[in-house]
DNA sequence: GTCTATAAATGGATAGAC
DNA sequence: GTCTATCCATTTATAGAC
């Protein structure tokens, strides 16, 4: 793997576990396994690395959750598919996380992948709901933009219950509620 | 005032604006315009001044959900008033972005008060959805304790949504979808 | 109780050898 | 390209004067 590689891949995990401001180039450096210079050569500073870093994971979470999204199935079963697909609940979400940064947020450069990717899965998954509207599986009344914002929230939400909470419990409390609510609008024919 | 007390809220208001990490005593001392010595008279540092602080605004946002949840009306209309609750929607939650902080949630002391907190929360929203059902103002198939934790994720889910689009839209737009789907579990003759 | 002075460690970055 | 050495500000805390 390139030097290049390995800092990406490092601050990606430790943005991950320690946010933006809790995160060091020297810590990056450690973890990376390279020296000083390496990361000055390759990268303007911190937040050019963390810039390259966030568009990484950014790029993978929108695929992972377009497999869900994009399977086979009913609009609920597609839904309910990105909703229970297997998380590390304690670990959070790498992007969502990014949000609480001051230093993110503040930043349009490094605040525009989070925007990307939260508006794109948004907008997905009012597709899906949308569909299934269409194809006569979903209650007509339903807003699906709205319920969609709901679906995304539920899940970042339930991340901060559960590390509230340091069990998993409040996440899949959460999940299921929304699940339920979602159920309820699905019609009779296609249930 | 007296110094105790600029020092806690000080510390209240910089920990919401920028994290525990992100914090410093230095930064705390300048906002209350005390010197170095008196926040080591009152406190035994910075996480000890972290602890009130927490503490303080977890009691804070406990009256105020409490009071939108025991006001009057039906089950939903006090759900509704919790969700519809004014604020500021991009400055986030502030025990919520406390479990973003890695310092916070794995210390025991520091994440007892958000632990205590969303606990409260889930609970005093699942009494109230069950008061709701025993009045035969919702379906009997709700389950109380999971909706309630679907509740509680939508608010601090939302915050995540909004900061990411530096938007209140995404917000707004999870709390209807919410506020719709539980809207058709209330019971017609309630209605 | 409150202040200033000081200290040891870390943060983020630059310089320059190889 | 990669490394070590160096730099200055900040972080967190202690010491001790008033």
């Amino acid at each position: 793997m390139s030097t290049q590689e390995r800092l990406v891949r490092s601050t990606q995990e430790l943005l991950w576990e320690r946010g933006y401001v809790g995160t060091s180039p020297k810590a990056i450096l450690e973890r990376a396994g390279v020296g000083q210079g390496s990361m000055y050569h390759h990268f303007a500073g911190k937040s050019d690395l963390a810039l390259a870093a966030i568009r990484r994971t950014a790029e993978t979470m929108k695929e992972s959750a377009d497999a869900c999204l994009s399977g086979p199935g009913t609009a609920y079963e597609r839904v309910a598919a990105y909703l229970l697909r297997e998380r590390r609940v304690l670990r959070g979400c790498p992007i969502g996380r990014m949000t609480q940064d001051r230093d993110v947020v503040q930043s349009p450069e490094l605040r525009q992948p989070l925007d990307e990717m939260f508006g794109w899965l948004r907008g997905r998954i009012a597709e899906v709901l949308a569909e299934g509207q269409r194809r006569g599986e979903l209650a007509a009344a339903l807003d699906p933009a709205a319920t969609a914002a709901t679906v995304a929230a539920v899940v970042q939400g339930g991340y901060v219950l559960a590390r509230a909470a340091d069990d998993t419990a409040p996440f899949d409390a959460a999940v299921r509620g929304a699940l339920a609510l979602l159920a309820s609008q699905v019609t009779p024919a296609a249930g």
